[in-house]
DNA sequence: TTTCTTATTGAAAATCATTTTCATTAACAG
DNA sequence: CTGTTAATGAAAATGATTTTCAATAAGAAA
């Protein structure tokens, strides 16, 4: 099982060349800082870990990678309302990890939930089926969050 | 029916005395520019509207009273994936206006939906229910929206 | 109406996440 | 190993939003 071992090739690496792009120590290490965490990481806290062990890696190469991690859909950004964008990697070589997202808007904490995403899926294919033939549009993806307190801010 | 031929008070008047706010001529011409217009403008496209009427008001106290609207709940406030805010009442003094969000995201175009969301209510109760219980999370609203490409940007 | 208190305001400066610039470096095809 | 050029880091620029602060006006009281 290559890849998974921490000696192969990565799993990614097919997709990014695929992509023209060049495999560099700033981009292996940001993925792989991606990889490491269920947290939802700003691009300062992403270039702080870097940082530890790439003290050289700047954090404007965060911000570029970035970018194109989004482009290639291999992460989400996302705006959970403290003004930072977050990132999570999308999917890991194991598969889908689909969830979506709790948000407090007394401390910032976000939790992910994959209760309900099923049931969802019904109704967010009909939605999409219908939405994408009323209004002519191609749609690639979906968002849901819930808002709220949780335990401690209520 | 009063505040709705523009001679008596303003419908949300007593919501804002109510909080202690004063009903000032800024705040007055942002809300009727809100609620003049069905699309999702942001803090300079308000200011701009205002300006034309009443040149005085600057943008600073634009932002202001953009907050307390929101936080007044009397207005949402969006992220749609340009840099700026985008704002939106939330209902006029007929009742509600719910819909979700179509965001383009070739050119940011926003179209607003209505489709489903009756299919949606269920779903959301349901999972809203859970949720809340599951993690003691006080849910107070939700967001859904679909990305993908409009007609022209397909 | 006039007066008084103080919330509200506008202009200018400050903030701060993100982007751009540009000279240097390193991936990798040949 | 060498050459091409994508990628990089540091510093400067950007731009939306926030803060500061002296002047103003909303609304209560007289
Ligand atoms: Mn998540
Ligand atoms: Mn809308
Ligand atoms: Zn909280
Ligand atoms: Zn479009």
């Amino acid at each position: 099982m290559p890849g998974l071992d921490g000696t192969g090739p990565p799993w990614w690496g097919g997709k990014f060349r695929g992509c023209g792009y060049r495999i560099t120590v700033p981009r292996q290490a940001i993925l792989s800082v991606l990889s490491k965490t269920e947290d939802h990481l700003s691009a300062e806290d992403i270039y702080l870990k870097v940082h530890k062990i790439y003290p050289g890696v700047g954090l404007t190469t965060v911000y570029r990678t970035l970018d194109i991690l989004v482009n290639m859909a291999l992460v989400f950004k996302f705006d959970f309302g403290d003004k930072r964008a977050r990132y999570e990697l999308r999917e890991g070589p194991k598969g889908e990890r689909h969830h979506h997202h709790l948000i407090c808007t007394g401390c910032n904490r976000v939790i992910d939930y994959t209760d309900f995403v099923d049931e969802e899926k019904d109704l967010l294919d009909k939605a999409e089926k219908g939405l994408s033939k009323k209004y002519n549009f191609k749609i690639s993806g979906h968002s849901i969050q819930f808002y709220g307190l949780c335990e401690k801010c209520k």
